[in-house]
DNA sequence: TATGAATGAGGGTTCATTCAT
DNA sequence: GATGAATGAACCCTCATTCAT
């Protein structure tokens, strides 16, 4: 009643907000590099020291290390949500969004090495990052493999779930199997998607 | 008190031999065993443990695991190997030809619940299994391929190691993507090697 | 732009010591309540939580654990001590008094878990809680002892300071050993104090 | 069929299993040795360091806390055991047996200051110590209070179950009370469970 | 005063690897 | 050759405590 204001004598509560926030991105920053390096299954030690923080502040901001990595892409995630939608809405063959889309799906898998091990990992810890790829990106991919079934491009038998699977492990790289192999490899099995005239 | 055997104090050397083959055999088997059910990266104490013999006994035959991961998987190796030499000579179209022997491949790769993952593996240890496909599978590959190319079946673009990574990633199973999924995925894969007409 | 109260820039300091009060006893509430339910060892963050306060503030208001334990019981040790001095002014027999006593003694030993376990504690950090225990209700025991000697119910080789240790460790509660089994072994106990006739 | 004596070839069996007892034996010592100082909560590292053996030796021998603690004190919960039968036996009041028994019961257990804490602690690593000790002490304390009882010596109300508690309870030790005071607390208990004449 | 983000010591546990017998 | 006891590095995770705002 004789302070409407309690910033004024307490700390301005956005200083320490956006440190916390500068921090989290900086684990972000530092995970997604540890990961390429070493793979998800880094040590979390590892990441803090990359980010130069406490062991502490990774488990405060990711209390699991399940967090961290859906955390890491799902902002990728998203924008691979928003673009079939858009690639959805184009004048263009469905056959051909579907390509674009798995095109960037590509990008983002070979861009982020370590992930396409993680998607096919059975570490229950990373149980949440399936669970998001199928949540969003699975119905994503669906709703462009129907809409290219439905213009009598795609085969039938094609499935969103096991299609992103496969794309999924085609892009796990390693010496002498670099991105540009993942991709023409990733082009040919969508050329084996499309219906056999 | 029972030496039966005159001035021989030690053993003959046969039998000791024999005994070491069949441990190192025993070893092998309950590797085999135990990739399938926990993976390339499994304890090898447990591997011991399924041989019923001691974990000194398993370093002294495979000094590294990679040795013991190549040993299990050479023998199926070489009959992939040699399956590809009885295939060129068959009087069959060399497409038909790789895509049984990719078949065979295939069905290596995912009754083997691991190997595919330690195929993609950077993992120093396991760098000798890569060597190993690469002097002995890439080879047999290529030669279908060559055929393949030859009778103008085949993309000349495509090349034996790029295609047996891509096969390999694709043979890594998970839940929801089992070995049927793999199979239609690598049928879908062949199909879009295929000259474009 | 709201200053009612003229010049003062500041708040009346009447104001922010009742604040202060205020979250002083809100504390002493949270860590009672977790006390009971984790003792006294629970994480100082989950005593913070429950009163709604953060953490630096719990430090602020009690430096040391120790501290507040201590201002947790103090009230009831208070109240412990008080009770003795009227016992011992009503017209009742001295052993009769001493009974009713650790009786009241018991009560609060055996609501408050966890505290048993604290004042046997040897760790530094409780001593505080030791000397309390032995400053304020020692000399309140003995002086009900003193007056049962005196009237040759009480064996006068019973010290309140080993008689009260005894009661403290009895009823350190756990599974099978629940309150009415510490009432019954106390009375047990209080009856073996009596001058052996 | 060549070698029916195993032994000479591979090296005697009983010396490494001699080592491996001794190495048992050491970190039973130790343990010990640690418990008095620090109580059974005491870090394994610390046990491990003073029996001047490897981390990973303590868990090799004992998998779990409580299996170290249990191992350290059964040899002496033997003993009880077998005094209980032996006093049974004897010709003297079942009173008497029970209070001897209980006198060296205590003297177990004041000498082995932190099992007091350790038989009250609510932790679930305990509990296969709480079980040893009831599965094996209750039954030898409850066959003399039944001998007292039947005598007429002994409050019919008193359990086994509950005494042992108590007992243990009132011999947690600390400053300012003592293995004496602990003795003669048990002893007034012992008194109060004698039948009201 | 109050806050809570950050820190990092501390303790648990697993397993690859060595080596004396 | 065979054995398996011992080792200790490497990880995981929790929480008491500090301190800038």
């Amino acid at each position: 009643m004789f302070r409407q204001q309690g910033g004024a004598v307490t700390d301005p509560l956005g200083a320490r907000q956006a440190g916390a926030r500068r921090t989290r991105e900086a684990l972000l920053t530092a995970a997604a590099a540890v990961f390429v390096e070493q793979g998800v299954q880094a040590p979390i030690r590892d990441i803090a020291g990359r980010a130069g923080v406490g062991l502490g502040t990774v488990y405060r901001h990711f209390p699991s290390r399940a967090e961290l990595v859906v955390a890491v892409y799902r902002h990728q995630i998203d924008e691979c949500v928003a673009l079939a939608a858009r690639l959805r809405d184009e004048p263009i063959p469905a056959g051909e969004a579907l390509t674009r889309w798995i095109g960037v799906f590509v990008e983002f898998l070979v861009t982020k090495h370590g992930l396409g091990v993680a998607l096919q990992s059975e570490d229950p810890s990373l149980l949440t990052l399936h669970t998001l790829m199928l949540e969003r990106l699975v119905p994503a991919c669906a709703s462009l493999i129907d809409a290219g079934v439905a213009e009598g491009d795609i085969d039938p038998a094609v499935t969103a779930h096991t299609l992103m699977r496969a794309v999924g492990n085609l892009c796990i790289l390693g010496p002498g199997y670099e991105r540009a192999d993942a991709q023409a490899m990733v082009a040919r099995l969508l050329v084996g998607c499309r219906r056999r005239s």
